[in-house]
RNA sequence: GGAAGGUUAGCUCAGUUGGGAGAGCAUCUGCCUUACAAGCAGAGGGUCACAGGUUCGAGCCCUGUACUUUCCACCA
């Protein structure tokens, strides 16, 4: 007796146990048959500490689904997983944690204590979010787990630090970088995000030393004044030229500074004069370069005012010293008026406070050179986008992107590899840790940042797979075939492997980037934890199962766009897995065979019209789905496969196979060896999808390997297109759909049958199919006739030809013949207007001849048609 | 300021080289038809944002307009 599928769908009582046998079972490592093409993907590596989100979800479904399908497909497939130490993000952690729960700051602990305690989070929730990943599905390598601070990863952290320095391309510098006093840490430009939010313009009178006159300046951050050290005009302002060279007093700190001329200043925008701060903006920063001008730092790192430059302001909160500053320059006069303005204001991409562009010793990394190989390896298409249009965001960005900021105020990170000497002052860079100065041998200190979490990230295709070691897997593996990613990181880590794959591999991390977009709430809001609007896709497997999940997230979904989750969404999901469940169940109850005999494909010869049918669209179905894989149109091809499965074999099939798999005493094996077929077929084809529902049901079927996930993906297969039946079939589903909707508008129950007059050409088809007639259309006979002489029967015109309905009871035939005639009236349009296409010699010449010919039988259905309506009219009187 | 996307059925969205528009959900009608009511069978519903152009033919290609979303830049 063969194994029965439980009555419900239940994937909470099999998912885990099938996931752990698939890991068992060693499936998920890469094949080691060298004759097999190499597909490998890396993960993008969730936070070590983080929880999964939809955004993962999304993700890791998407690289989940083209590995199974390529590992099917008969390529050695490597999906290198792994976690990130996420910097700030898992530092913040910690220290919420511990002022909480101990009341400390992580300067109580000292840097060693902390980061012992970090290391300890790491290692307590660092498993979390990968047994999460396995909840997914994901056919992950997992014995090849990374993380990006393990040994390996910082291995290659400090050969690429140091070949960089080495070059020159990584360079120390005084420069004006983004602070966040919150974190108090440098960061990149790609850190900082700019939201709008409401501001003002404070005009401030700057008096001229020794003279009754002033110039105005706007201002949207007045407390920077403190560290004003120029006024800038335009130089062909003709309403400041006098006043260029000139000294000004600054109100309230009485310190001089001069007017200067700089074309940076724009004549049309506020009042023409610009306080010139070089401390504290970026572009006063620059001016200040070509002016020489002092560079006054007033603020200390946590954004409050410093001693030296603040005076009675010191020690204030910068918004609390504008707020002083503003009401001392208006008490003494100086305020003209206060404009407000909508202005941008950068914010820390971690904790979104205001960052504060200021100047600091920071590493660098310079981008010019490192730009170039990785702008040309996008451009000429060796490394592709998909979409493609992604790949101008990308080219826009590397080319107008500045130098790097790498290094971080933190603990927990890659520590920069340079060590200071204070006996010589001497700096060594090195791959190993020094203790004594290699110039001096004096005692060294090591650099006190770490780098950018990203610095690390930037490695990953290739620190996964051994690098800087020459191993086996990086021979086999790099370049990788894929990278799957949202496209909100396209700057933070994409952009930034591409250049760094091209300097350090001398070539590209990976062939294509498959971008997908975010998963939005039903709203189409994003999700986010102040919103309260996530939706927890654990909560989801726990409800409807991880291939619901799955469906839901890679259905109807269009690459590099946003998509919506939604309750509707998921349900449907799960529906479709019940169906397929509930399809299986049939098939399963009415197989009695061996499995052998069930796994052998029946004849030409003994299949019927339908049989033939079957396969003919399956194997067309394969053809779509692998074609729609090949080119990323994962959501395509997922929609086929679902209408497949339920329209077709389940609606059709199914029920047409029905009349001969409960033909008394002789139910038909060649029907239940196509049924054994289709459906593993579809099983196979939505492995990569579904792959926990599938593999239940694959194991309960007749199959013949060990696991659906080693199995050959179908394909295309010549021998199993059978075009003239399929359209026999056809004929026959037309006349069925007629006969029902007819019925319908009636409202003649399916339990009333009657008799079915059929005049048509295709006398042996029906004929063949008067089984199927009969059981899904209603028909307690087929009869197959001249011509039918009666005028008690509903007609029904199809391409088939005429079908009669003797119903006398329920019929009105006055509405009948209204019916046919516009019926007749419609047709009689489509002939026309095709009759008037193919009379057009511009179609004719131009239209290719595929299009021709399908007119012209379109042109001949609608005859067909024309000719039954006639009968059927003329029968009516 | 620059760039990219979106505008298709009541809602959410597909529509891959141009050949007369589809799905899910919702709505209406009828069905417990020996896998499935998480189902079956029917039905209704769209000048594909607007205006031009190219073409034998445009939801799809080109130009412009309107509304909308996002990203980049950041004139203090």
């Amino acid at each position: 007796m063969r194994k029965e599928l439980a009555k419900n769908y239940a994937p909470r009582e099999f998912e885990d146990r099938i996931y752990k046998n698939w890991c068992d079972k060693g499936y998920f490592a890469p094949d080691k048959d060298k004759k097999k093409p190499a597909f490998s993907i890396v993960i993008p590596p969730p936070n070590v500490t983080g929880q999964l989100h939809m955004g993962h979800a999304l993700d890791e479904t998407l690289q989940d689904i083209l590995v199974r399908t390529k590992r099917m497909q008969g390529y050695s497939t490597l999906w290198v997983p792994g976690t990130d130490h996420a910097g700030i993000a898992t530092q913040i952690k910690v220290e919420e944690s511990l002022r909480v729960n101990e009341g400390l700051t992580r300067y109580d602990l000292g840097r060693e204590k902390f980061l012992e305690r970090v290391w300890d989070w790491k290692n307590q929730y660092g498993s979390r979010i990968i047994n999460q990943l396995k909840k997914l599905g994901s056919s992950c390598d997992w014995s090849r787990e990374r993380f990006t601070m393990d040994e390996g990863c910082s291995k290659a952290v400090r050969e690429v630090f140091v070949n960089l320095y080495n070059k020159g391309l990584i360079y120390r510098g005084y420069r004006i970088i983004n602070w966040c006093p919150r974190c108090l840490t440098a960061l990149s430009d790609a850190e900082v995000e700019y939201t709008e939010q409401p501001g003002a313009f404070w005009h401030v009178r700057y008096p001229v030393k020794d003279s009754d006159e002033f110039v105005t300046i706007a201002t949207t951050r007045p407390e920077t004044m403190l560290g004003d050290t120029a006024v800038a005009v335009h130089p062909e302002d003709e309403r400041y030229t006098h006043l260029v060279g000139k000294t000004l007093i600054l109100p309230l700190v009485n310190r001089e500074i001069p007017v200067i001329a700089d074309e940076y200043v724009e004549r049309d925008f506020g009042t023409g004069c610009v306080k010139i701060t070089p401390a504290h903006d970026p572009n006063d920063f620059e001016v200040g370069k070509r002016h020489d001008l002092p560079v006054i730092k007033m603020m200390n790192d946590d954004a409050t005012i410093g001693e030296e430059f603040g005076g009675k302001y010191a020690g204030m909160d910068r918004y609390e010293a504008r707020r002083a500053l503003v009401a001392d320059l208006e008490a003494e006069g100086y305020l003209v008026k206060i404009e407000p303005c909508a202005h941008n204001v950068g914010t820390c991409y971690r904790c979104k406070t205001t960052v504060e562009p200021l100047t600091s010793d920071q590493w660098f990394v310079k981008m010019e050179p490192l730009a170039k190989p990785a702008l040309e390896v996008v451009k000429s298409g060796e490394v592709k986008f998909e979409p493609e249009r992604f790949s101008k965001t990308y080219i826009n960005w590397m080319e107008n992107c500045h130098d790097w900021c790498i290094s971080r105020q933190l603990w927990w990170g890659h520590r920069i590899p340079a060590f200071y000497c204070d006996e010589c002052g001497h700096m060594e860079v090195s791959k190993d840790d020094i203790t004594k100065c290699p110039k001096c041998g004096g005692a060294v200190r090591q650099e006190e940042d770490v780098l950018d979490t990203w610095f690390s990230s930037a490695l990953w295709p290739f620190s996964t797979l051994g690098w800087p070691e020459k191993t086996e897997d990086l021979a086999r593996y790099y370049p990788t075939s894929v990278l799957v990613t949202g496209y909100d990181i396209i700057f933070f880590w994409v952009a930034r492997m591409i250049f760094s794959a091209m300097e350090h591999m001398g070539e590209k991390p990976f062939s294509t980037v498959f971008i997908h977009g975010l998963v939005r709430d039903a709203q189409g809001r994003k999700m986010s934890k102040s919103l309260g609007n996530g939706i927890d896709p654990l909560k989801v497997i726990e409800e409807y199962g991880a291939d619901a999940l799955r469906f839901a997230l890679a259905t109807g979904n269009a690459p590099g766009n946003d998509m919506r989750f939604s309750d509707e969404k998921i349900e449907s999901a799960r529906n479709f897995a019940n169906k397929l469940w509930n399809a299986s169940r049939f098939v399963l109850m009415n197989l009695t065979e061996e499995d052998d005999e069930l796994l052998t494909l029946p004849s030409e010869e003994d299949m019927s019209l339908e049989d033939k049918w079957i396969l003919t669209k399956f194997n067309s179905l394969a053809k779509t789905v692998n074609d729609n894989v090949a080119s990323y149109e994962i959501g395509v091809a997922l929609s086929e496969i679902y209408s497949f499965t339920w329209d077709t074999f389940c609606d059709w099939y199914i029920e047409m196979a029905k009349s001969r798999i409960f033909e008394s005493g002789a139910p038909s094996l060649t029907a239940k060896r196509v049924l054994v077929y289709v459906l593993s077929g579809i099983l196979k084809l939505l492995h990569p999808y579904m792959p926990f529902i599938t593999e239940e049901i694959y194991q309960a079927l007749p199959h013949s390997d060990e696991s659906i996930m080693i199995s050959a993906y179908p394909t295309y297969r010549e021998e199993l297109c059978f075009g003239e039946a399929a359209e026999d079939v056809e004929r026959i589903i037309t006349a069925i759909t007629a006969i029902r909707a007819r019925r319908a508008e009636m409202n003649v129950p399916p339990s009333k049958k009657a008799k079915l007059y059929v005049v048509t050409k295709y006398e042996d088809t029906f004929r063949r199919a008067s089984k199927i007639l009969e059981k899904l259309a209603s028909a307690s006979e087929v009869i197959l006739t001249e011509g039918y002489e009666k005028d008690d029967a509903v007609a029904i015109a199809t391409d088939a030809g005429s079908l009669y309905i003797p119903l006398a009871d329920v019929i009105d035939f006055e509405k009948e013949r209204a019916r046919l005639t516009a019926e007749q009236k419609k047709n009689e349009g489509e002939i026309e207007r095709i009759e008037r296409k193919l009379a057009n010699e511009g179609f004719v010449a131009k239209a290719p001849a595929q299009v021709i010919e399908g007119e012209r039988a379109k042109l001949r259905k609608y005859l067909e048609v024309r000719e039954a309506l006639a009968a059927s009219l003329a029968k009516l009187g």
